[in-house]
DNA sequence: TCGATTTGACCGAT
DNA sequence: ATCGGTCAAATCGA
């Protein structure tokens, strides 16, 4: 419990007051430094800001709805909320992420006891544990296999268990733990727990994603595509095995961009099924492959030029077209 | 056929 | 005794 003198005598705020305080704070600070990049037309900040606005948002709503973890819980795994005063230009991991916490130094002890006074049971807690909520479970890039599944008390949906499919072959330890939140049942609450030991372990979570809310889950298990570059990262072909959108969109691009299975006009494509988009500019320094994995995720590391070339390509191109496939 | 998923059983922590 | 995490046999599906 934190108490101030000023600007109101005794005012005392809860962890999760003190920590909706903060996010709060975050955000004016942030909006404020929007509206300084925007004067100054640096529009990609911009979006990294907006990104960060938005999630700041979502945190906010995620503690006022209740889905903050319990004070005790909080003090123990020594969460960090997001510090108002150290904000980069650099676009966050992703715009869904809600709410994460890190526990290093997460203590071992017995239950505690919640505010009805009932007993609640302490989540497992390994050296580093973080979550996130997303609209899509499989958005982070890893290889997972799913080892179970049960049935949560006083939760509504069940819960599923992944451990790294590298586990034996490797020996990497990372597990995660998915769940719909009860009151967001659109949306996933990932845990991870322990970091991945793996040689996949440089896949990050992804920072371009599309967004396939809109999709049917006939289109989205359905879809995945694979674009190639030669050697100075012009696109040769692109590989692609079953479509995401419509034949509308996809006849529509075709046209403007494919011979059969290659490509011609685009120095660096982004696919949506048979859909692409993509700047004229070469963009330097890509791998030679990136795979979209059948969610429609790319990892582009921290190229955010090359993110941010694609959607302003689309934008020009295919204009509303685009709030289907963009992201972040 | 083989890798991934499902699901009831098992087990340790509480 | 209960709960949550993991195991592993059965099943699925590409």
């Amino acid at each position: 419990m934190e108490c101030s003198s000023w600007p109101v005598e005794s005012v005392c705020l809860s962890n999760r007051q003190r920590v909706l305080k903060e996010e709060l704070v975050l955000g004016h600070q942030l909006a404020n430094q929007l509206g300084r990049v925007v004067s100054n037309g640096d529009f990609r900040s911009a979006e990294g800001l907006v990104t960060k606005i938005l999630s700041s948002f979502s945190n906010s709503l995620s503690i006022l709805n209740g889905n903050h973890e319990s004070e005790e819980e909080e003090e123990e795994l020594n969460i960090s909320p997001i510090r108002a005063n150290n904000i980069t230009i650099a676009p966050p991991p992703s715009i869904l992420e809600l709410s994460s916490w890190d526990a290093h130094n997460a203590v071992e002890s017995a239950a505690s006891m919640d505010l009805r006074g009932s007993f609640k049971r302490r989540k497992k807690m390994t050296s580093h544990a973080w979550s996130r909520d997303s609209p899509d479970f499989n958005d982070d890039g890893h290889a997972w296999r799913k080892y179970g599944q049960k049935q949560i008390q006083n939760a509504i949906h069940p819960r599923s268990y992944f451990r790294c499919s590298h586990k034996y072959d490797q020996g990497c330890t990372a597990t995660k733990q998915v769940q719909k939140l009860d009151h967001y049942p659109q949306l996933f609450r990932t845990t991870y727990y322990g970091n991945h030991t793996c040689t996949k372990s440089f896949l990050k979570a992804p920072d371009f994603f599309l967004d396939t809310t809109n999709a049917t889950p006939t289109e989205v298990s359905n879809s995945k595509f694979m674009i190639i570059y030669n050697s100075n990262n012009s696109l040769t072909k692109i590989k692609q095995e079953q479509p995401l959108f419509s034949s509308t969109k996809n006849e529509l691009i075709k046209s403007n961009h494919t011979t059969g299975n290659k490509l011609s006009s685009s120095d660096y494509l982004v696919s949506s099924g048979t859909g692409m988009v993509g700047p004229s500019e070469p963009i330097s320094g890509l791998p030679s492959q990136i795979e979209l994995d059948r969610k429609g995720m790319i990892d582009l590391g921290q190229r955010w030029d090359a993110y941010y070339l694609m959607k302003k390509f689309c934008l020009m191109n295919f204009g509303d077209e685009c709030k289907r496939t963009w992201l972040l």
